[in-house]
DNA sequence: TAGATTGTTAATCGATTAACAATC
DNA sequence: TAGATTGTTAATCGATTAACAATC
């Protein structure tokens, strides 16, 4: 197998896709998968996923595809999702409760397993079924529950102590819902989701189709 | 100004990355900021900066750089932020109830103007100002309304159909909160917003750093 | 003027696509 | 065996980075 540290991040953000789709094939009772059949299913070309999956290793059979159970146990694998993990979310307003009772995180083996907050009329409350916490016991209480997934979900002005707290309670991967550009140190993963941005772009290309006409094709590049 | 047809996307996708830079600084006063003051508060290099720029026209001033409100100005137009954007979100769960109440959207002249569900327990209801309608009657509505940017905060299985009734009613921008691939001709600009995927990219990338010994550096590209 | 900084061209880098021998 | 499909090498494409003449 080759070294996982040259895998290029556009290969990374695809590998979720796979899992997904490799999943439903699972669940309709599918034995194999060609990469074919894979691009029918996820837009990416067939090309595409046979280079992704060489970087870790020789998974399909010449002329017949991918088994599903194996490539799924052994992304699964690749990816740390076969155990179980928890994760600490920091801001216990609308988003931060909307986030703590996701079912899609649940479904993927993430589990929301402390709730954090910096107001006093939150802190002892619950959200759904876990009590918020105040944030200044974070370091104390998380050396016991060893959280490495942080989830921000503060207004921006908050979000770089939060991060700074976090990592000091030895949080390692970040995934930043307030529209601010996190600094960090080198060995910390930082992944962010700015919905603001996102209906900027869409502002974007909305105009730019209005400049150029349009052939009646379904499906494309997302 | 070039056509902007070929603007490359890692292009758009930088705009309100500059944008959100541009207010602050307006915000403290600042009359003008070069392409290396961009740099240090972004994190993108002054290169790509200036090159970015360049798809759009001569915004700066050579000796100078360039000047605060012109360029928030015209990336405003540029990006059709410069008035205000109605949306609509279907599925009024938690989600969508965060999404409805989020303080980011109207910072940038995005208004949530319509809320959709189809469940009979919430139709009719109240959520923050605005009153909870059945999706059916979509078309209707939006035939007066007009609002082209939808946001989709349903389950997966609920994402196509509805995705299809905003398009039918003349939503021509989406941005999709389900975690799954929609199927949209081709005029239609779909952005979407993956927080599974998301956390499995991390999940793979803290695997990843196991392996590597990290130079205790601050800011890196994310 | 001298120093700073732009806009753009050319060089580099890295990812995607195409092609095909190997193999089931 | 013939047909299908893999894994990988080579060709292409497109974006980023470097360099610099033009200009304030």
């Amino acid at each position: 197998m080759p070294d996982q540290g040259d895998v290029p991040q556009p290969t990374i953000n695809r590998l979720p896709v796979y899992l997904r789709i490799l999943k439903a094939a699972a669940r309709e009772g599918l034995e194999t998968l060609s990469s074919s059949d894979m691009e029918r299913r996820t837009g990416i070309s067939s090309d595409q996923i046979r280079k992704d999956l060489s970087y870790f290793g020789e998974f399909g059979k010449p002329g017949t595809g991918y088994s599903v159970a194996t490539l799924l146990g052994r992304l699964m694998n690749i990816m740390g999702l076969d155990r179980e993990q928890p994760a600490m979310i920091v801001g216990a307003g609308n988003l931060g409760a909307a986030l703590t009772g996701y079912p899609g995180f649940a479904e993927w083996k993430f589990r929301v397993a402390a709730v954090y907050d910096n107001n006093w009329s939150k802190i002892g409350r619950r959200l759904w079924d876990l009590e918020i916490w105040d944030i200044q016991g974070m370091a104390q209480r998380n050396r016991k529950m060893g959280i490495e997934i942080g989830i921000i979900a503060t207004p921006a002005e908050a979000a770089q102590a939060v991060a700074d707290t976090m990592i000091k309670a030895g949080v390692r991967s970040i995934l930043n819902f307030a529209p601010i550009r996190l600094e960090v140190p080198a060995r910390i993963a930082v992944r962010n989701v700015d919905m603001t941005l996102e209906l900027h772009v869409l502002s974007y290309r909305r105009k730019e189709k209005d400049r150029t006409a349009q052939p009646p094709k379904r499906t494309k590049p997302q």
